[in-house]
DNA sequence: ACAGATTTAAAACGATCGTTTTAAATGTCT
DNA sequence: AGACATTTAAAACGATCGTTTTAAATCTGT
């Protein structure tokens, strides 16, 4: 085990009690034994409760939405050499893939998404707030390559969609985080996680190339 | 105004300020204050605030799921009579319509179904395990039914997909939820809550039907 | 009118919380 | 070695929390 610094002590206890119990039941007391660190530590390094969720949450959210905005970018990008529109499925899969890609990291990032997951409809607007305003870009980024996915569609219907897709993948995370909890054996096998993967790409596929 | 009894007004009130803040964030002295109530009164009538939580749960999804289950079984008869399966849209439509039809209600009921679209995957067990408890049974019965709709498809993939439709309602009613918050004009239209209601059964039922 | 259930009033209980302060100790870099 | 950032230690701040208690007041049904 390497010798981490304290801040990051602090984030990885922070990211595992906020995704275990959530924002307003976690302590920094909590927080700050968990890291092994003095009470005081959280403060001087992050200087609120809601500013270390705001790192906790940028820590990983600026990464992987820059993995996905990269992969859209390829799947538009191949298709505009070609000529033709971008597939729905392929810009689905490079948005869904690489956030059930950071289960299987090695590090603490698979307790993260949970968070992820929970933050988009938090009942608290400290959390929400600060969850969407990290996601917007990549969100209109990928709304409107949907829109060229499906030039038959409204784009209003395709935000909507949109909307849809986003509750089945939180609540996909979500819940498979809390199982996971419950598991004595806390590894996840990556078969059930790839199966997971691809039920969830073909089912939100299906939804959005449905009729209007 | 018709004059409520006091145990009726702190439902009232705790399903407002549950529903807008999160039970975490809700005091027993916001809710009494708000139904003009002495403090002493909530735990007199309910005995702690987990136990008025579950009664503001249950006071709603105990007539909402009879309501659905009556409709699952419309659906079931209806096609036993003739002697085919069950349609899978017209299942997912018994399923999801009476929930948002909540929302048009005179009452404050449109204001309960946030909680539940959050009580699902919410980070405190208490609030997951009171809701799971409640909805479980039906929850069953709805997949054995759509099993009968789709037998070409494995009923644990049937299960799967219904994670997925549970994640995008749920998502559904917490946003609109919120939005309806920020609105001034808290009315909303019957006409977007119609289409939206629409919206989601076509995309449910385009993801449910998805070939394996 | 009487009994029992309900409601109010006010206060206090112990506990936990986020945050701040003060001090000393330890580390790091030039 | 000296300057500065980091970390620890311990304690306290004011505030809020769920819950309980005691007492009196009010309502309700018989």
């Amino acid at each position: 085990m390497i010798q981490t610094d304290t801040k990051t002590r602090l984030l990885d206890a922070a990211e595992m009690l906020f995704s275990r119990q959530g924002f307003a039941n976690t302590s920094l007391r909590a927080i700050t034994t968990e890291a092994r660190a003095n009470l005081a530590a959280a403060n001087y390094h992050f200087g609120s409760k809601e500013a270390l969720l705001g790192a906790v949450l940028k820590r990983r959210l600026h990464p992987l939405n820059q993995q996905r905005s990269d992969r859209i970018d390829q799947v538009l990008t191949a298709a505009a050499v070609i000529g033709i529109a971008p597939e729905t499925e392929a810009l689905i899969r490079a948005f869904i893939e690489p956030t059930f890609a950071f289960r299987r990291d090695k590090n603490g990032s698979n307790k993260f998404i949970s968070i992820i997951g929970r933050s988009m409809t938090s009942a608290d607007p400290v959390v929400r707030n600060l969850f969407l305003a990290l996601v917007k870009p990549l969100f209109n980024k990928f709304h409107q390559a949907l829109c060229l996915a499906l030039p038959q569609l409204p784009p209003q219907l395709i935000f909507t969609r949109l909307f849809f897709m986003m509750g089945a993948m939180g609540h996909c995370i979500c819940f498979s985080g809390i199982a996971q909890i419950f598991k004595e054996n806390s590894d996840a096998s990556p078969e059930d996680d790839d199966s997971m993967t691809n039920n969830l790409i073909n089912f939100v596929t299906a939804g959005m190339e449905a009729p209007c």
